[in-house]
DNA sequence: ATTCCACCGGAATAGCGGGATA
DNA sequence: TATCCCGCTATTCCGGTGGAAT
């Protein structure tokens, strides 16, 4: 059933694009520069998940890589990466120069070593750049001549609200590449592509992909997830096809299950807190905290609660409604968000 | 219209953990 | 071993804000 379950991943990255032709070509030449030895501006690439940002960016710059193999290219989600000294930390460690970098080197040792590793050119794919907390990073690496910044993020005005003045005016400058929603077609097609590197023939029809792909309302990520779940399923029981009703399980299953993962993996105090505005549906701020003060043991600050929440908002695991007073939190529904789009 | 105050979130600070250094 | 240094989290302090109360 399944042959190879890697081509069915979250961060696959296949070797032939299936759409996405301009969008390649838009990058590549904006990288173009390091071919003749010359140094890129920054390129941008901007556009809702699921589109192909992080799967574009790491086909191109390989391609590039294969090109011109002394270039380094470096990969950093700037979820989990998201301060200066994680940021410099795993761009060294793909240069080879992380070894015997510890929490207690001095502050701009890790960039003096970036620095020095200047004898061929590094370039940088930033993900999720709006993650990123401490921005003053991209402006001291767009300093260093030998790194190229390739920067993915969902909306550029966002993005760039949280820079500080220096940081913007420099990156004024720089390539944008934008990437739309994925048509119905198009996503059939990504499908069939995966369905045919990563399970045996015949395994799923076309119109067992048109429905997922019309369940992922232009989310490749979504629409593979949804693959791969029904998949496993059958897998797991022996079937050699894919029914209709499987995939129909398969279907909110595959988000759910995402929901779920995260929740699962917070911190205790977190997911007490998101039990509770589970529990209530809607909870006003300050009945929020003493519910939670009540069940555990240690209690946080409100200060720290009120951190907590943000980042949970940011998440989207939670979302709240209304200003200061009368402010009320609720979680946000995994299934809320699921549109059929239009197949052109 | 004015005052009140619940709530948010920025900034500074403290404390912990853990490798380095002497 | 004692001390230093630093990243990171939580805490303390506090100013700003807009809806509610008067």
């Amino acid at each position: 059933m399944i042959v190879d379950d890697r081509v069915l991943s979250e961060d696959f990255v296949p070797s032939e694009v299936v759409h996405r032709h301009d969008e390649v070509n838009r990058l590549s030449e904006a990288v173009e520069p390091l071919v003749s030895g010359g140094r890129p501006d920054p390129a941008f690439l901007f556009g809702p998940t699921g589109v192909g940002k992080t799967c574009i960016a790491r086909y191109t710059l390989h391609r590039l890589g294969e090109q011109l193999p002394s270039v380094r290219v470096a990969y950093v989600n700037c979820w989990q990466e998201y301060t200066r000294f994680r940021v410099l930390y795993n761009l060294l460690e793909t240069v080879g120069r992380a070894f015997d970098v510890h929490r207690s080197t001095a502050k701009d040792e890790l960039f003096g070593r970036l620095r020095a590793a200047d004898d061929a050119p590094i370039v940088a794919i930033l993900d999720e750049v709006d993650q990123l907390e401490e921005t003053e990073v991209l402006y001291d690496l767009n300093q260093l001549p030998h790194v190229s910044l390739v920067l993915i993020a969902n909306r550029e005005e966002e993005l760039f609200a949280q820079f500080d003045d220096r940081v913007r005016s420099r990156f004024r400058a720089g390539t944008r590449v934008t990437f739309d929603r994925y048509g119905g077609d198009e996503l059939v097609a990504i499908l069939d592509e995966r369905a045919r590197q990563g399970l045996e023939p015949d395994v799923v029809g076309e119109s067992q992909l048109r429905t997922i792909a019309d369940a992922a309302a232009g989310d490749a990520r979504v629409a593979i997830g949804i693959l791969r779940s029904a998949a496993q399923r059958a897998h797991s029981r022996g079937d050699d096809r894919l029914t209709d009703d499987l995939l129909a399980d398969a279907i909110p299953d595959a988000r759910i299950a995402i929901r779920r993962e995260t929740i699962e993996g917070l911190p205790d105090h977190q997911r007490t807190l998101y039990e509770v505005i589970d529990e209530r549906g809607e909870i006003e701020p300050n009945e929020l905290y003493e519910t939670y003060e009540a069940r555990v043991e240690n209690p946080k600050t409100r200060r720290t609660v009120r951190n907590y929440l943000t980042k949970m908002a940011h998440y989207d695991l939670i979302a709240a409604t209304g200003e200061r007073r009368g402010r009320t939190y609720r979680v946000v529904e995994p299934l809320a968000d699921a549109k059929p789009v239009d197949g052109r």
